[in-house]
DNA sequence: TAACAATCTTAGAGTTAGTCTAAATAGTGT
DNA sequence: ACACTATTTAGACTAACTCTAAGATTGTTA
C-alpha cells in the first residue's frame, strides 16, 4: 500500500499537496471516475480553492508520468481515470453504469487477428450488459 | 445499388430533401464521416441554408431507422456515422485517422468470454496501427 | 537568508461538439 | 382553402474540456 507521497516521488512528480489529495483519490477507488467526480471527492481535502484547471493539470500530469491512464468507457462518453495501469478491459454495467475492470488474460487475445492486412499496435475491447450474482459492487 | 429515397421509404422516413441528400452521401461514403463533415459535404446540394441541428436531426432518425449507425472511433473523439450496420469492428489507421472496416467474422467471438461472471450483451473492439500494402485507400 | 527563477495554481475566458427552443416553413388529410 | 402535423431554421445554451495571464509557492544560488 504505497503512498500517494511515495508514488509521486518514484515518478519524478513533485508532490504538491493538490496532487497528492488527487492521487490519494485515485489510488484508492476502483471507480473510474470522471475529472468532475475527482474535483468534488477531494475539494474539501485543501485549505485552499481547488480550480478545474488544477485537476486536468494534475489527471494530464499523472497520465504523462505513467501513474494513472485515461479511458473511455462510454460511446460520446467523457474521460474517465484509472489507477490501474496494466494493460485490461472494461465491463460497463448498462443499469447503472458501474465499470468493472477485465484483467487482460480474461479474453482472448486479438493482437494477431488482423495480421494479414493490418499492423495492430494496439486495441480496447469494451463490453457492456450487467453483471452475474458475486461481483464485487464498486461505487458510482 | 438502392436509391436514398428508397431506403427512406422502406423504413418509414418522409424523404425531404435535406434527408435525401445526407443519406445519399451517407450511403455512397466509407469514410465514417462526422456530423460537421456530412455538413459541409452536402450544404451546397441543397438551394437552401442547411443548419446543423437538421444534420443532427437527421443523423438521429437515421440511426432511429436503421439506415446508419453512430460510432466512436477516437477516444475522447466525436461520433461519426456508418452506413454499414453490420455487426462490424473498426480499425483506425493511427498515422492519419483514416477507419477501415473489420467484418465481425474476422475477429474470434468475444461475446462468451466473460459468461462465468457477466452477462455480455455487446462489445466492442477498436483496433489502432497501421494497414499493410494493399488495403484500399479511404478518404479522410 | 534574500533574491531570483522556475514551477504550480488559479479564475475565468474560449472552444468543440453537441442539445434545446421557439418561430417559420412545408406537407397532409378533408 | 383550412386546420393540423411534421420538419427545418437560427441562434441560445450546455458539458467537457483547453487556454491564458496573473499570482502564489517552491527550489536554487549567493
Ligand atoms: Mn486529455
Ligand atoms: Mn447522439
Ligand atoms: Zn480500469
Ligand atoms: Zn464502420
Amino acid at each position: 500500500m504505497d503512498t500517494a507521497e511515495t508514488v509521486l516521488a518514484s515518478r519524478g512528480v513533485r508532490p504538491t499537496p493538490q496532487r497528492v489529495v488527487i492521487t490519494e483519490y485515485l489510488l484508492n477507488t476502483k471507480s473510474h471516475p470522471t475529472a468532475d467526480q475527482v474535483l468534488e471527492a477531494v475539494a474539501n481535502a485543501l485549505p485552499v480553492q481547488l480550480s478545474r484547471a488544477t485537476v486536468y493539470n494534475t489527471l494530464h500530469t499523472l497520465v504523462e508520468a505513467g501513474v494513472i491512464q485515461e479511458v473511455y468507457t462510454e460511446p460520446g462518453g467523457c474521460a474517465r481515470y484509472d489507477a490501474n495501469t496494466e494493460r485490461h478491459h472494461h465491463f460497463v454495467d448498462t443499469k447503472n453504469g458501474c465499470i468493472y475492470d477485465i484483467p487482460f488474460e480474461a479474453v482472448p487475445s486479438l493482437d494477431k487477428s488482423l495480421d494479414d492486412n493490418y499492423k495492430v499496435s494496439n486495441y480496447t475491447v469494451t463490453f457492456f450488459g450487467e453483471p452475474k450474482q458475486g461481483q464485487p459492487k464498486q461505487e458510482s
